[in-house]
DNA sequence: CGCCAGGACTACT
DNA sequence: AGTAGTCATGGC
């Protein structure tokens, strides 16, 4: 089935930039593929596979334009339900404003950050091995790594519009070959000629493949990543750090963009940094503090309030001075 | 060549 | 509880 449908603006409260929520390199789901003036991707919806194409024309009036193509029929309210949840369309942002204007520091942030949203994962198991793949990694490599991923190991779908792949179950990763050929067994040359090997390392994921592997396992074993949605924001973050690399920073991202606790405030360099110059008078404060002061100061919009800093400190240029 | 990328882990005090 | 060294890989 094909069906086209919009999601008119009354239906979501405050701007809306489709390009930047996806660019903006939120580690839940690599971005998705720019096609025209659609962006589209495999979405599952009732545990079908859909196809999914979103345009919308950045903080106007105008309705969210979809189109949704999948063999199988799904009742299009569904579809529309995964979709704002996905780009964080039930989230208040004329509220959060109110919030961030209450605070001179914050205020800056809302003009550039204009119509920014949490762009939320597909699935939980997704948003652990995005998040541990982006550890001390750049956006951009992130990105290439991921969609290697789904390429090598997930399923494969084929729509009019072009091939997609579905993100690899646990299982699938828990047994996938670490390195099934190095250089010193076959040489450069047909290492490089053999670059479609399906192993980890092919993915470029570095040396986070073990990590990989091991948090397959342990998330068909021993961690139940459904159970973590019952807890409170502190336990459900004490249980995620038990998978191997996850720290603090990659579990608050889990839990923000996987599980959505908006209490989550991850701390990496960005945050490290400017939230040293705004609030602590540029002095060096270790990041169990940051990250506890985030979480008191900010309460239920650290989550948001991490994003339009982040944000804010890579792009608006303020960080150049400071970054020594 | 060296340094950095939305850090985590290990091995030390 | 806090602190250096190390970890693949690619871009600049």
């Amino acid at each position: 089935m094909k069906t086209r449908f919009k999601i008119e603006t009354p239906e979501f409260k405050g701007p809306f930039d489709i390009e930047l929520t996806i660019g903006s390199g939120q580690t839940s789901q690599p971005a998705w593929q720019k096609n025209g003036k659609y962006f589209q991707e495999l979405v599952f919806v009732d545990n079908k596979p859909c196809l999914v194409k979103i345009a919308h024309k950045p903080n106007s009036d105008d309705p969210i334009d979809i189109i949704a193509e999948s063999k199988e029929d799904i009742e299009k309210e569904h579809i529309k339900a995964r979709i704002m949840e996905i780009f964080g369309l039930n989230d208040d942002l004329p509220k959060l404003y109110d919030f961030l204007r209450n605070d001179p520091n914050l205020e800056p942030t809302i003009d550039f950050c204009k119509g920014l949203r949490l762009f939320k994962a597909n699935n939980l198991f997704e948003s652990v091995i995005c998040s541990i793949t982006s550890a001390h990694n750049s956006i951009r490599q992130w990105n290439k790594a991921i969609n290697l991923l789904k390429e090598k190991f997930g399923d494969k779908y084929k729509f009019s519009s072009g091939t997609f792949y579905s993100f690899p179950s646990p299982q699938v990763l828990a047994n996938a070959p670490e390195h099934e050929f190095d250089e010193e067994e076959c040489g450069p040359e047909l290492l490089k000629t053999r670059a479609s090997w399906k192993d980890l390392r092919s993915c470029r994921v570095g040396y986070r493949s073990k990590y990989i592997i091991k948090a397959s396992e342990m998330v068909q074993s021993e961690i139940d990543l459904q159970k973590i949605n019952q807890m409170d924001y502190e336990t459900a973050f004490d249980t995620i750090l038990k998978i191997p690399g996850v720290g603090p920073k990659v579990g608050d991202c889990i839990l923000l963009y996987g599980y959505g606790f908006g209490k989550a405030f991850p701390v990496d360099i960005w945050i490290s940094r400017i939230v040293a110059k705004l609030y602590f008078d540029g002095k060096n404060v270790s990041n169990p503090k940051m990250r506890k002061f985030g979480i008191e100061r900010f309460g239920n919009y650290a989550g948001y309030t991490q994003l339009y800093l982040f944000h804010y400190a890579r792009k608006s240029g303020l960080m150049k001075t400071l970054k020594k």
